[in-house]
DNA sequence: GCCCAGGTGAAGC
DNA sequence: GCTTCACATGGG
């Protein structure tokens, strides 16, 4: 049936939503009991994955789900991305360790924000900063029973009337001004966020690296997760790890000899094997001691 | 106490 | 061009 309502089923293929969501692409999916709770935009849902199905709720009846299959990505087929990964040990690991994870496609601003926020910070502390952020700047939402409150991503324009101190106070510490002088460039109209889906890649990141705060690692990540990107490979501390220890185990190699290797070898959507390559280091991480199985 | 976390910008060689 | 350092804050 069509029309207007609160819930919607998906088929799924290939979709590990849990490390989807948890994979430090995103900072404000919660799980409650196999359930993930969200904002996307300006809709609070709620999300009940199946086999071989996603039922949404939403709070609210909406006329059309375009947005929420566009924010997954429901259309991308996995199989394909991952044919074009490389065909080394290395990868072959990262994407047996964890089949079905996704990247999203995820607000620009919202990303660019909370990448920011993201500098030399565990993920469970970029969700509370982006959380309290949340709180207390953005719009509150409509939500189902029962639910406790939702608010929308705060816009720049809401955070450019902020003092720093009082942005220092959702714990971001030194990342407060950047925060806040980025948010005035983008509020005053001097840099049109929408503008950069249209340009070539490095273009788009040479613009991107303009702002304050935002060099070559954040401006990747919103280049991948927020505009879909899908060459641009994000080398944080994770990643450096896994190419030092994957690619380069027994010898030195610079931190610039590494980011040239990258471009190179993962090839059209490197995007997703720096994805990959990420979570499998951080899930490696958490369980050290599990034998290989044949 | 210690080391580390999805970095950036500025200063040093 | 490449490396080092200060910058807040909290988890393990």
């Amino acid at each position: 049936m069509t029309g207007v309502d609160t819930t919607k089923s998906f088929t799924l293929r290939d979709y590990d939503l849990a490390a989807t969501l948890t994979s430090g692409q995103a900072f404000r999916w919660e799980a409650c009991n196999q359930r993930w709770t969200g904002v996307i935009g300006t809709h609070w849902v709620r999300l009940h994955p199946g086999p071989g199905t996603l039922t949404a709720e939403t709070a609210v009846p909406v006329p059309n789900w375009d947005w929420l299959a566009h924010y997954l990505q429901l259309d991308v087929d996995l199989a394909e991305v991952t044919r074009t990964f490389p065909d080394d040990e290395p990868m072959r690991a990262a994407v047996a360790a964890s089949r079905g994870l996704r990247l999203l496609r995820q607000d620009p601003w919202e990303c660019l924000a909370s990448f920011i926020l993201s500098s030399t910070k565990q993920i469970v502390q970029i969700r509370q900063i982006v959380a309290l952020l949340c709180e207390r700047y953005g719009e509150p939402l409509a939500v189902a029973p029962a639910c406790p409150p939702a608010f929308a991503f705060p816009c720049p324009a809401r955070l450019a009337r902020a003092t720093e101190a009082e942005l220092r106070a959702c714990k971001m510490g030194f990342r407060a001004p950047y925060l806040l002088a980025t948010a005035r460039v983008i509020a005053s109209g001097q840099f049109d966020l929408t503008r950069l889906q249209a340009l070539p890649i490095e273009t788009a990141r040479a613009e991107l690296m303009q702002l304050p705060g935002i060099g070559q690692k954040i401006a990747d990540c919103v280049l991948l997760f927020a505009y879909g990107f899908q060459s641009a490979f994000p080398v944080d501390v994770w990643v450096m790890k896994a190419l030092r220890q994957l690619y380069f185990p027994r010898r030195r190699v610079s931190r610039p000899r590494l980011h040239q290797f990258a471009a190179t070898h993962f090839g059209p959507s490197a995007g997703y094997a720096q994805q990959y390559l990420f979570h499998y280091m951080r899930t490696k991480a958490r369980q050290p001691a599990k034998p290989a199985v044949t």
